[in-house]
RNA sequence: CGGGGCGUAGCGUAGCCCGGUAUCGCGCCUGCUUUGGGAGCAGGAGGUCGCCGGUUCGAAUCCGGCCGCCCCGACCA
């Protein structure tokens, strides 16, 4: 008999042991529309802790939330020639409603910029109007080939902050800003450490003047972009006549921003922190950060440990060390039937950040037994003050988190002088991401792509680029304009 | 759309070559005993064998057609 208990492990199938993570952890099914998917309450869970993290920072930052509608007339994606390029291949199209054909088909949003800056036409006329700083919550569908489940499905939930300004400066500042809110959020939330950067013209937005991106390395070495913030230019503004204005009376176009991340970050979380055990949440996201076990064996033993570890919850709940609001996130496993060990594993599957084990020993001793997912080292833990140690182990758990992506990220870095043989050995192998010289050619950009299936990942910012900048194109030998990531993505 | 794989109970499967109404495990339900790393025993429920057609006394099995899903590729957040 084969034992089905067993996940297939990240080194003999990483793709299919991630579906099997995605599946058993219970954070999403296969719908019956093929390439769309079901995101079930565990995963929701994880997503309602980034809305709300991310809706945070982007109010703290002035944005506003507003909602757009989903079907947007097919003449509006055509009035960027760039947009609709980009877009057109894979759009969704109503062509009939109420029974009868539209005059003019209505596509389903796959982004909503056109809508966005058709309605920021009419609301925007003076200087004074701007800056227009707006968010959405929303659905958006992608008609893809091929899909995986979170990375890229036909519908997917994400953000979309669309801005408008007076100036290029100022919507290049809130572009910079933006993504620096991107990578706040995947570093200390999601304690997924990324590389931001700028885009190369061929993997920018269809529209944009400019695209930055975060990247992250996911534990098979090929790159996820994370999410994207686009400075888009005076394109959008002059398609839909986003006028304003000025202070000196002048009729001026506004300047657009927009970026975007999306549930893919949850199979972003998967791929970055999971094992061969399941998934690993961070506790900052974690819909249930820690888990009580009561073990007992007669029956009035399990009244009595039950009940301790509802006085257990009772003291984590009610500490307040980390703000009134900011609660401990506490669940009891009291299911009657079950052996201690199946419950152990199955909250390790759905990536529980920490297990209090609580026995008739430990409540003898005065204390409760804790067990890391992370690391899974156990410690018994004092019951005086336990509400401020859990809290600090959490804390640490994060912290830790974060520090092995990172030390991983450098360690499949590859910084060192690079020929193109030895690079195609590297992405025929182990992958990684090779810093290495371009000569700012995209025909090069397009051979290696086609010779190795690595794309450039982004020009990294100054605080990612090598001490020493490589002289050389990796390829052509010529001298260097750009030193860049490449990489195999998602 | 090209290549590969697969459709049999909620899940994973055997049976198919060589036709006789479906096997096993997990899960589920009931009861009892259990509970410090995936419990045991007993009983039980659950199936248009992906769909349509053909051959045959008889099809999960043979033949023809269709549909769907997953993986790899082209395309993409």
């Amino acid at each position: 008999m084969a034992d089905d208990k067993k996940l297939t492990t990240r080194a003999d199938d990483f793709s299919a042991w991630y579906n099997e993570v995605v599946l058993r952890a219970e954070l999403a099914d296969y719908s019956p529309v093929k390439g769309s998917m079901v995101i079930r309450p565990n995963g929701y869970g994880i997503w309602e802790r980034m809305q709300r993290a991310l809706d945070d920072m982007f109010k703290a930052t002035g944005h506003q939330n507003a909602y757009f509608p989903l079907l947007i007339p097919e003449s509006f994606l055509k009035k960027e020639a760039q947009h609709v390029e980009g877009f057109a291949p894979e759009v969704a199209v109503v062509t009939h409603g109420g029974g009868k054909k539209l005059e003019e088909p209505l596509i389903i949003r796959p982004t909503s910029e056109t809508i966005i800056y058709h309605m920021f036409a009419k609301w925007v006329q003076s200087y004074r109007d701007l800056p227009l700083l707006i968010n959405q919550w929303a659905n958006v569908v992608r008609w893809e080939m091929r899909t995986r489940l979170f990375l890229r499905t036909l519908e997917f939930l994400w953000q979309e902050g669309h801005t408008a300004h007076a100036t290029h400066d100022e919507a290049e500042e809130e572009t910079r800003r933006m993504l620096g809110v991107y990578r706040d959020f995947m570093e200390n939330w999601m304690a997924m450490p990324v590389i931001t950067g700028l885009k190369t013209e061929s993997e920018k937005f269809a529209g944009a003047l400019r695209t930055y991106s975060c990247e992250a390395m996911m534990q098979d070495n090929k790159a996820l972009q994370a999410g994207t913030s686009h400075n888009l230019g005076q394109n959008f503004a002059k398609a839909f006549e986003l006028k304003f204005q000025t202070e000196k009376g002048d009729e001026a176009f506004a300047w657009n921003t927009s970026w975007g991340v999306s549930t893919r970050m949850v199979g972003g979380l998967v791929m970055t922190h999971g094992d061969d055990n399941g998934l690993r949440v961070p506790p900052r996201l974690a819909p249930i950060e820690v888990v009580i076990v009561p073990i007992w064996k007669a029956d009035e033993e399990r009244v009595r440990m039950v009940e301790a570890a509802h006085n257990l919850r009772n003291e984590l709940v009610a500490w307040t060390g980390r703000g009134a609001t900011d609660r401990l996130r506490v669940h009891i496993d009291a299911r009657v039937g079950i052996k201690p060990g199946a419950k152990y594993y199955e909250w390790e599957l759905r990536g529980i950040p920490l297990r209090l084990e609580l026995g008739p020993k430990d409540l003898e001793k005065q204390s409760v037994f804790s067990a890391r997912r992370d690391t899974r080292e156990k410690a018994a833990i004092p019951m005086a003050g336990v509400a401020a140690s859990v809290a600090a182990l959490l804390e640490r758990i994060q912290n830790d988190m974060f520090a092995a992506a990172k030390a991983r990220q450098e360690a499949n870095s590859i910084r060192t002088a690079m020929t193109y043989e030895k690079f195609k050995e590297i992405m025929a192998g182990d992958g990684a991401f090779v810093y290495a010289g371009w000569n700012g050619d995209p025909a090069v950009e397009a051979r290696v792509k086609e010779e190795t299936k690595a794309t450039i990942r982004c020009i990294p910012d100054a605080e990612f680029r090598s001490a020493v900048a490589p002289a050389t194109c990796m390829v052509t030998g010529e001298p260097a304009k750009f030193e860049v990531i490449w990489a195999k993505a998602y």
